[in-house]
DNA sequence: TGTGGTGTGCAAATGGTTTGCATTAGCGTT
DNA sequence: AACGCTAATGCAAACCATTTGCACACCACA
């Protein structure tokens, strides 16, 4: 496993060093989740890269997300009930603030998580790789309109 | 909305004083999730409905689940994909530590959530009423099979 | 440039969850 | 205790995100 890269490397030297095959897709993909801002779903994804690429499939992305999420590239988070959303892993690690009603997303870090993962793991004896801290709630502007 | 009300009120007493009606299966179900240690997933919880009233439809299950989550009695997960979890709402607030590998779940209480939510709630101006922290990673016994 | 095997597109299958509808049964009122 | 109004239930069908089988395409390596 590589540890201590930081710098971002392009998208082909990465799946060539997963000893992954390059194709199209594949690097049509891992560039719309890299580029994207926030948070993308399959069919959004799907949507973005069929303007690129037109003949491109739904299951073509699905199985991809599958294999970057096993690669380690991206994040998987689900939101809502019943839909991922897939996050290129990012350089710093945020949490999430969901808002019930109207779904806006607030990122925050969290920097204690770091240590109580370290404290968690000695106890629990586990090797973590994956910390998810979620809080949800309503946002202040679905909060007034709710006092209307 | 009841507030500061620790003490554990009946499975009828909640339901009622929600405006909800009282149904066999209401109660049943309720009672199935509140008695259970862990994590019930939809179906597990049908399977046990099913043996004190044989009648009972997975439809009302589902359709309680999401009640009862309204209503605020219980907690829903996702440990696996696509596969969510319940759980009476506990009397002490605790967090999911999940083996990806063997599914093992550790539960842990973080009492810094507590104020971490405050400064939050603060900072971004929501009304926070959930807060869950998953860290996923390997077991002892999953790593060191994996060692082998 | 040819060859083998992985990746893709398509369509069909899957499976957890939701929904429409007729029937049943709480619960407040007689 | 019976009545009537609704909400809740059971059943089967629908939904919909995701997965899978299969034939064909194309990447990597010689």
């Amino acid at each position: 496993m590589v540890r201590g890269v930081k710098q971002k490397r392009s998208t082909q030297e990465v799946l060539t060093s997963s000893s992954q095959r390059v194709t199209i897709q594949r690097t049509l993909l891992l560039d719309l989740l890299r580029q994207s801002d926030g948070h993308l779903d399959a069919y959004e994804l799907y949507r973005r890269a069929q303007q690129k690429h037109p003949g491109i499939s739904l299951s073509t992305v699905y199985r991809n997300l599958q294999l970057f999420k096993k690669l380690g590239l991206i994040e998987q988070h689900h939101f809502a009930e019943e839909h991922h959303y897939y996050e290129a892993k990012p350089a710093t690690e945020h949490q999430h603030l969901l808002c019930l009603n109207c779904g806006k997303v607030v990122e925050f870090s969290c920097p204690l998580s770091r240590k109580f993962k370290e404290d968690l793991a000695k106890r629990y004896h586990f090797d973590i790789t994956g910390v998810e801290l979620r809080m949800t709630g309503l946002c202040s502007s679905c909060r007034s309109r709710e006092r209307q």
